[in-house]
DNA sequence: GATGAATGAGTATTCATTCAT
DNA sequence: CATGAATGAATACTCATTCAT
């Protein structure tokens, strides 16, 4: 996280130290270690979690496939349900650090066609966290906690501002809907960008689930259906 | 049951009417019985296999919910995997039943209407059982098997007939495709009716799956979205 | 039980007042059904019971073979213990009658040869009942309860006479013994009759437990070998 | 945790040390552990499957004898079935072990004796294998499926040599067989060998019996006895 | 008497979690 | 930091026994 720039040179010394000191590595090194050992495992974990379910996977296995003793999971993670959080909350990370709405609020219709196109991208990089997170969402509890955990997430990490600017699923609602709305200008009065922009989430959510649930391709999971949507809701 | 002539006045009778009566039950009612409980605790497992999962949902939590002991249900179900398939076959079963294409492979413009606007009330009514069923089919393997039993059951139930004749989700899949390529007729040349018919499965399965994670109304589970899709695709 | 020459004449009255009174068998009768049905049910349990284990079989199991209900059982035997004890001591009784020594304590060379064919009989002809008494006799506490309970039975059922009088068992033991010790008299000096009594004891033993073990015949558990035990020892 | 002041000249000797006990215990530790604890368990279980019987012992009861927790137990066998084919096999290969007969073919007289002798000693030593074995074999289906073990086994570890070569009960029958075959030398022409070998096997069976069955000694199973019978048969 | 639905205490088994080494 | 033996609470399932009809 810190000045890897001058990595390479201080490691020789730090590994010159740790052989003398017997303080094998560096805390950033530990640190590194430790980051890299709890990917491995939450990687591991959401494969599995993915595939046999929550309840159905063990901790024992999850311990094997990552190549590590039972124990030290317990080292990284306070509980199979901190691990399942922890996994959760890194990949909505990853997600929305990589579909990185414009925070100016504005859509355009280039950026709306590429924002798309991420989603496609996401669809088809992270299935198992999409199905992971279907399979939680199912359970109502789950599904408002979740929700709530952005609300406050969004409250603790940026006080004073309006509630629910940093809330990502409500922002990304707030600008696609307002992409529609604009959008009218140039359509016939019979357009309804409330009704658009259900539609556009309808289908979207539709190409989404098929592209989840299907393990090799149907034909329905396929970019030319995203140029489509893309098409149809531009 | 009635007077077997005479023999020693209507003694027979009585004598009859006890041996029957003998068992104070009469095999009709117990039959009754065991249907009605069957019911009951399939009603109340679907509920709350959907809500909390399969595995997070425990055999001593329906028996208090379904108001009777744990014992009783292993009188009906023999584990508890058993009943969640029995409760697969009874909600598939009561759902084609309830969709009832007629079989003549021909869908005109207003029973694909009818048939839309069935499924919406099937989403609405059967919330329960389609979480479930998402819930299930999330895991690779149970989405194959139960997918390879519709085939089975088909050669199984349907012999002499085409394979597929009987398998109703492909079954529907082919009529529907049919339908597009129909509509080719009076639309420009540009018209793609597997495209067409893609989109409209994405858009459907968009509104369902919409549809059964929403608790309370968001709006996207309305029906003047169905009403939208017909439009749409009709 | 009782008279029975009287039967004939009262039975049809009773036969009449059964039809009218609505008691449609005498006192005997239901008797004489609840015996021919407790025996039904002890025969089914017995070889069950010899065949998979006491605690492997189960009520529903027997009810089913004997084609009865379970409730029935119950109304039969109290538990499914007392059902084993029945049986028991209804095959031990059996037994012990069909041995029959005669009780006048002396066992002639004759008498000698007739009570081990009689025990030959007895291998062949009751597998299932020795099979559960082995299997019982294997718990200690079983095997202890089931000597003593002779020993009990003796006290209680014959007062005034001494201890052991009628204890089958004890009573067989000491008769054989005797007629161990009468054969000395023409026999060597080195003969003795309590060695020869215990061989005898073990060879029958043996002879019993490989013919109740095999199923079909290994040449072990032949009558040309009690021909030979009878020879060795007679 | 003590002095790591002077790591510095053996840094190197304490840094593979410290990699090699990263893990505290060695493989070889935990392999002994296992070992350990599972005949810890595989006793305790023996004591009382034979006592109270393979069905009326309880997994709680045997841990809470062998003093570990039931899910201990797991950890080491599969099923309270597996334990028990576990006590078997390592019984029925100790026991192997010790009767060793040398596998020349050939039985002298010493060597008739000495056999016989070290099943004396067996039947005394091991007589909670012995109860538990007869209670086994009381089942039929047990019994041919131990016996049937034993051919497989056979032909599996042996492949190449003639059926039954390897097939311990079998090959004992062989020799002892043989062994009255070659008496029949001295002795007059009414000895039949076959009929020798069955009562043989009759007596020593019968003393067997008698031995596992008696807890107090009431004289049958001594060892007179066991000298007796070598004095009939050698 | 007769039936089988209903009960609940008991049993094998699993699995997240702890902890000595 | 790393290991896997150890724990025990929880869970699916069984079965003798009761009881309304």
């Amino acid at each position: 996280m810190t000045n890897r720039s001058f990595k390479s040179g201080f490691n020789i010394d730090l590994l010159n130290e740790r052989t003398i000191k017997m303080s094998p590595r560096t805390p950033q090194q530990f640190e590194e270690i430790r980051e890299e050992r709890k990917s491995q495992i939450m990687e591991t974990a959401l494969e599995h979690f993915a595939r046999e379910g929550f309840h159905a996977t063990t901790i024992n296995h999850i311990a094997k496939h990552a190549g590590i003793s039972k124990g030290l999971m317990y080292n990284y993670f306070d509980s199979k349900e901190a691990l399942l959080i922890a996994i959760m909350h890194k990949s909505v990370n990853e997600m929305y650090h990589f579909l990185d709405i414009d925070r100016d609020g504005y859509l355009s219709e280039e950026k709306f066609e590429l924002f798309i196109r991420k989603i496609y991208i996401l669809l088809n990089n992270k299935k198992f966290f999409w199905r992971l997170l279907m399979q939680l969402l199912i359970q109502s509890e789950v599904r408002e906690q979740f929700l709530k955990s952005y609300t406050e997430f969004d409250s603790m990490l940026h006080p004073g501002h309006e509630p629910g600017d940093y809330n990502y699923p409500i922002q990304i609602i707030k600008i696609v809907k307002e992409y529609f709305i604009r959008k009218k200008a140039g359509k016939s009065k019979d357009y309804d960008p409330d009704s658009e922009f259900n539609m556009f989430i309808i289908t979207l959510g539709g190409f989404a689930v098929i592209s989840i649930f299907s393990n090799e391709n149907d034909g329905i999971g396929d970019e030319k259906n995203i140029n489509r949507i893309i098409e149809m809701y531009k």
